[in-house]
DNA sequence: CGTCAGATTCTCT
DNA sequence: GAGAATCTGACGC
């Protein structure tokens, strides 16, 4: 566990996924386009590369995964299953793609909005493809520093099918005490699941 | 509690 | 033409 001083400059992003998947949990999401819309994120996965067989960036450099080849701190913003919208942030130099899928939050501004599960948060903070490729450090969409929970959880990702040895790796990072973490598929939720103490030292 | 299929369109082969 | 980093509602126990 890195110290991180400045957390959201350019740098911070420039890190492997994980890290950045872990330090994202607790930080406030902002879209500035669209009024009022700011959140807690507390849920993500990370997608660590071309030999990662679940990231996008394994099937090569195509026009889809161009932005994840990019530099980081941007936005990654793909459509899925006909109608869902896919939030991630580019993490490491340009060249190197990996990202972090945003997949829960908590709205700070409306209670009764559920951003559980990275379908929904997308709809509920109007993030579209239009956003493909912003700059996250003054762009239309910002992260800015949260508190990060006392306790942090680790999985294995949701959805990725049997991507060979990929499908178990523990790259979800989650607050246990959110109620917005969407629920892993069943084989998961017995052991599966390791816990992080900050401070301890323990991971 | 659990499993399952349908919605609906984009991307890459 | 297949399959997808999802979500919902239906149905079975």
């Amino acid at each position: 566990v890195a110290e991180v001083t400045t957390p959201w400059d350019r740098a911070f992003y420039a890190r492997p996924a994980e890290c950045v998947a872990r330090d994202l949990i607790g930080a406030v999401l902002i879209h500035h386009g669209r009024p009022g819309r700011r959140a807690r994120i507390v849920e993500t996965e990370a997608y660590v590369g071309a030999h990662d067989l679940a990231c996008h960036a394994s099937k090569g450099r195509t026009k889809r995964t161009e932005v994840m080849f990019g530099p980081p701190g941007h936005a990654y913003v793909y459509f899925i299953y006909g109608m869902h919208w896919m939030l991630n942030v580019v993490t490491m130099p340009e060249g190197e793609p990996q990202a972090v899928l945003i997949r829960a939050a908590e709205s700070l501004t409306d209670s009764a909005l559920s951003l559980s599960g990275p379908g929904r948060l997308a709809r509920g903070m109007g993030i579209t493809g239009e956003l493909n490729g912003t700059d996250l450090l003054g762009g239309p969409l910002t992260v800015e520093w949260g508190e990060p929970p006392p306790v942090l959880a680790v999985s294995p990702r949701i959805g990725i099918g049997f991507s060979g040895a990929w499908a178990d790796a523990p790259l979800r990072f989650y607050d246990p005490g959110s109620p917005a973490v969407s629920r892993p598929p069943r084989r998961f939720r017995a052991g599966a699941e390791r816990r992080i103490e900050w401070g301890t030292g323990a991971k």
